[in-house]
DNA sequence: TTAAATATTGATAACTATTACTGTTTTGGA
DNA sequence: TCCAAAACAGTAATAGTTATCAATATTTAA
């Protein structure tokens, strides 16, 4: 097992996702960290978000959209993820934590993460006005 | 909007799906197809499977794995998804749904969905033997 | 029953998110 | 300071999925 060595990318990519409430994609991630440090690389940035999250430092959260996202945020909360405009938004509802317990017997392994997401159109998308979906 | 038409193709798609309690991928569903269908085309499988989604009638699984599942069981359930052999289990709380009600308060936007996965090693997996990462 | 209209197909090319590779740089302990 | 190992930047390769398009199948109405 090979030991782990400091990296200031790697520092920086995870202050970065602990300061955001939003749940950023990798290229996000890289596109932003590119301000401060230019020449840092794609492949690291992927490398890294993998990394810290077998760390259990932040979590890759599935959407169903083409990109993954990253969350800093390690509290127990669910996602409400919008099928227009495919923001991620964050839900509280504790009480479903104390279903976890009842889990563990219903489930055909041992539980290391739970992920509890909501699809739907979010308020700001059922604001907009009605777009043609081919414009001539 | 168009008129959606008949076809032997996608019923075959659906049929199958309806008939299988694994959570196949979409190469899955092409791959066992083409024993009855021995030209359908892979591009045709997936044009299906979003349409299908579209319609209600099936549901696609997002588990962090590199390729989407395909669910033709629609009544409300979860899942286990296995970290190591990325087999997608059913798994039944009744309980959770009680919950959604108290969901609608908490989210941003109109459910239309709730995805609820756990995460883990399963059973199977977790008997077998230590095996090395690399063979020389 | 035939014909026109259009949705769907198969085949393949294009796209894109992610991973793998490689030579160079950085880190940390001796 | 020196060395071994980890991490990097840059880039090529991979793989899942979507787009394109001419040919085919389905539906409606004459």
């Amino acid at each position: 097992m090979s030991t782990l060595k400091y990296s200031r990318q790697r520092e920086a990519i995870k202050t970065f996702l602990k300061n955001r409430t939003d749940h950023p994609t990798a290229d996000t991630v890289y596109t932003c960290l590119r301000e401060a440090y230019p020449n840092i690389s794609l492949g690291t940035v992927y490398r890294n978000l993998s990394l810290l999250e077998q760390l259990g430092e932040i979590s890759r959260i599935s959407t169903g959209d083409s990109a993954e996202h990253y969350d800093g945020n390690m509290d127990p909360h669910q996602h409400f993820i919008c099928s227009h405009c495919h923001k991620v938004y964050d839900v509280r509802i504790p009480e479903i934590h104390s279903l976890l317990g009842k889990a563990v017997e219903n489930v055909p392994g041992k539980i290391e993460a739970f992920h509890a997401n909501f699809y739907g159109v979010c308020h700001e998308c059922q604001k907009e006005p009605i777009t043609l979906e081919h414009n001539p």
